[in-house]
DNA sequence: CAGTGGTCTAGACCACGAA
DNA sequence: TCGTGGTCTAGACCACTGT
């Protein structure tokens, strides 16, 4: 037997399915539609918890509930050519920051540098009409090159970064791409305005040159609710030629 | 400044990790809790839902609240022979059953077979000392080839029909991985054995050989909240003839 | 059966956002 | 200032688990 508070958010599930709760529109206050449910606001607020982490309403506090409008998907594509051919039909704006600062450890491990070693960091927001779509943190070792900032036109991942490394002549051999759904910080929260510790998809991208040098590593973190990431790999020239 | 269910819970949290709660113990009843830190039960409640999102504690009904176990890591790697490197020391129980059947519209559309055709479906379920790991599904077109049954140690990835794709003498091209956080449907969860609803890393495999013609394909489903998914690529022979 | 968590009430009061 | 959602109380009763 259904509970209470799950057949409330049934009906307004199928009522903003069926468009008489139309998208983007205010739901009626709590204590209204506790009143119409016949139920006290707790449980009725349950409901709307459901709803909310099915992502179909968005509470704001001291405004009120909505019916959440459709959110573009995120999609990140390890293929920068493929991811390039949807970035121009889907118009991201991208704003990019950069500074220059000292590896602290997490960083130095990750681009193995030693720790206080300088650093390039770029800081890509990028938003797709009025809405947050993607945070990408994106480092570059200063002995390695310095990219300045971007001239061309960005990608929401930092992409541009690595063709202007391509083009300082250094040659990229391998890319590996450590993918793990986990609790948003703070500062994730408020720049991709989800809820607090709502999940997002980070994507933790280190890239090594034929050297074996790490020439770049990038820290991504999407909306989980809404992202699909793509990665391509190619068999190598020994394994086919094994198969061969 | 924090609210009282926020603080009941960093109190929580502290205790766990200070082993005062050791793993796997059971808390005191929510009346007990709810009596020492002199709040209501909804707040205790609330508090103790706070720690279940982040997995810290596990409520049975009708049993006690416990203090979750850690759960072992699953990871994904895209490159076989590291993945094999791990799994021979994780000691992983693997279940594989296998089936024919008519190829469903999804899968159709995933393996570029008309509707209808026969595959050879795969399922892994893994576990890791009686905790769920992962549970995939692999297909393969009867027309590419019939693997039959595993004969060598198993993959929870299902890489051991790809293996026997190689023997029988088909050259992998390229994989496709799409990478999704979704929540899970009730037979993922039931096989997982995680809470209705919670989410998933699906991922979704097509693999190619060189004449273009999709040879397997598999829908993985990752328990989100502790699993880490691994792609590497390498530069393909022209972007590196490019650059030189 | 006893003991546990799950649901629910009918209020009170606080914190936030916009006018 | 007013209307909104957020927190909280002190209970009652139901549903599940194991003995």
């Amino acid at each position: 037997m259904a509970t209470r508070y799950e057949r409330i958010a049934d009906d307004l599930r199928s009522l903003i399915a069926s468009g008489t709760l139309a998208l983007g529109e205010q739901l009626p206050s709590e204590p209204e539609l506790a009143s119409r449910y016949q139920v006290s606001k707790p449980t009725l607020r349950n409901a709307l918890d459901v709803l909310q982490r099915e992502g179909l309403v968005e509470k704001l506090h001291g405004r009120g509930n909505f019916v959440r409008r459709l959110l573009p998907q995120v999609t990140y594509d390890s293929d920068r050519r493929a991811a390039e051919a949807r970035t121009t039909a889907a118009a991201l704006q991208i704003r990019v920051s950069s500074s220059k600062l000292k590896a602290p450890d997490e960083l130095s491990a990750l681009l193995r540098v030693p720790p206080g070693a300088w650093l390039t960091e770029y800081i890509y927001l990028t938003h797709q009409e009025e809405c947050p779509y993607s945070l990408a943190r994106v480092y570059v070792p200063y002995d390695v090159a310095d990219p300045g900032m971007p001239t061309t036109t960005p990608s929401p991942w930092g992409d541009d970064i690595r063709e202007r490394l391509i083009i300082a002549g250094i040659q990229l051999a391998s890319t590996v791409h450590r993918v793990t759904p986990r609790p948003s910080t703070p500062e994730e929260a408020e720049a991709l305005r989800i809820t607090a510790r709502a999940a997002v998809l980070a994507i933790e991208r280190v890239t090594t040159d034929v050297t074996g040098r790490v020439v770049e590593a990038a820290l991504l973190a999407l909306p989980c609710d809404r992202t699909e990431a793509i990665f391509t790999t190619y068999a190598t020239i020994d394994e086919l030629q094994v198969a061969q």
